[in-house]
DNA sequence: GGCAGAATAT
DNA sequence: CATATTCTGC
């Protein structure tokens, strides 16, 4: 299209800090302000345009707002500068902004770097994806927790907002997590500005945010089953465009889920029931409620009989696979039976637990999916 | 309006 | 196939 006319045909800086730099080496002050006006302009345009889109590109609107916020500034400063003579360094209306200018402008000037160019953006999104890439200045900090089912109640969390590509690297263990979404699209470039393609970038992978281990039988120990949080960044509304990241239902998320489901009476329990008993972390009732359609779809399909001829495997009595159970935080009373029956409707909701501590670790009983293991007993009638 | 369950979509 | 999302009915 033709904004595409707007970078290709008019020069346009590399970045602001180029174009910073280049403007410092002007002699003419007019010629300067000009410049700057221009190139202000030009970002108001920009931001006119994607005005349509600033829910797809909350980020980008927020990039440019910014960068024009800065130029403006400098405007402003060089008007200053303009009418007094160089000495006036320091500007009493705006004392302290002069200062801040100065600590601003190397933030925001590393910041720049990041639009710098488009194709920057994407080299490394490209190939680095392998190396350790550690993109861009801004951010290192990821403090990924790594319990993996857990605790915490504090499903507020704040990592919402994980600058991409380094989650992909970083670990999955590929089962999981296969959307490559990466930044395939963009293809057509030129049409965006750099900070349109950086924002939209970083909106794309906004929300992966998770990391899960699920080939968790063995060994590792299920590492990870965090939080995925997709979460509005900031602005309004803003429905997610984008999928929300599969939950890998591990081994042990299963166990945990049938756990609870058995504790709370079999395949009759709620969604939002299992959900608080099993008090993952992150999970979602939605993501049960899936979980749950295919482990009663499961279930169908292997009449009572399982037990009998399934025999072990799945039986979640006994068989101890592997124990990875490792970090169940939480309580970790074992209240042994798992067998429904036992308990199995007795108490509703939540509530009821006559031991603190529900689920917990047990044994290691079950481990592969094991459909199967937890209703058969449960019904005391016909039911489900 | 939320939740659960079934039906679809990816 | 497994999970996510949408559609329905309660």
């Amino acid at each position: 299209m033709e904004l595409s006319l707007d970078t290709s045909l008019v020069f346009i800086p590399k970045t602001i800090s180029d174009f910073l730099v280049q403007l410092s080496t002007m002699e003419d002050s007019s010629q300067r302000s000009s410049e700057l006006d221009a190139y202000v302009k030009r970002l108001e345009d920009e931001m006119r345009k994607i005005e349509v889109f600033k829910r797809e590109l909350p980020l980008c609107m927020l990039l440019l707002k910014d960068a024009i916020e800065r130029l403006k500034d400098k405007v402003m400063q060089c008007k200053k500068m303009e009418d007094r003579p160089v000495i006036e360094e320091f500007i009493p209306l705006k004392g302290n902004l002069e200062g801040k200018e100065n600590s601003d402008k190397k933030n925001w000037m590393s910041s720049a770097q990041l639009w710098s160019t488009s194709l920057n953006v994407f080299e490394y999104s490209n190939h680095d994806s392998v190396s350790g890439l550690r993109l861009r200045n801004v951010e290192d900090d990821r403090s990924v927790p790594e319990n993996p089912i857990e605790p915490s109640n504090n499903r507020a969390v704040g990592r919402t907002f994980v600058p991409f590509k380094e989650q992909y690297e970083s670990g999955f263990t590929g089962t999981c997590l296969k959307d490559d979404k990466e930044v395939s699209q963009v293809p057509s470039l030129s049409l965006m500005t750099p900070l349109m393609s950086e924002a939209l970038d970083a909106s794309t992978n906004t929300n992966i945010k998770s990391n899960n281990n699920c080939r968790g039988g063995s060994g590792s120990g299920l590492a990870g089953q965090l939080k995925l949080q997709n979460k509005p960044q900031q602005q309004s509304q803003q429905q997610q465009p984008f999928r929300k990241q599969r939950r890998c239902w591990s081994p042990e998320l299963h166990r945990r889920f049938v756990e609870s489901l058995q504790q709370l009476g079999g395949t009759q329990a709620t969604p939002k029931q299992i959900r608080e008993l099993m008090q993952v972390d992150g999970l979602t009732n939605d993501e049960v409620k899936s979980h749950l359609q295919k482990y009663r779809l499961h279930v169908r399909k292997l009449p009572t009989s399982s037990a009998a001829k399934g025999n072990g495997i799945w039986m979640p009595l006994d068989h101890s696979a592997d124990h990875s159970k490792a970090n169940n935080s939480q309580s970790g009373s074992p209240q042994g039976p798992l067998l429904p029956g036992e308990f199995a409707k007795g108490r509703s909701t939540t509530g009821g637990e006559s031991d603190n501590s529900r689920e917990a670790e047990e044994d290691e009983k079950s481990d592969g999916q094991s459909w199967k293991g937890g209703l058969l007993h449960n019904n005391q009638g016909g039911d489900v």
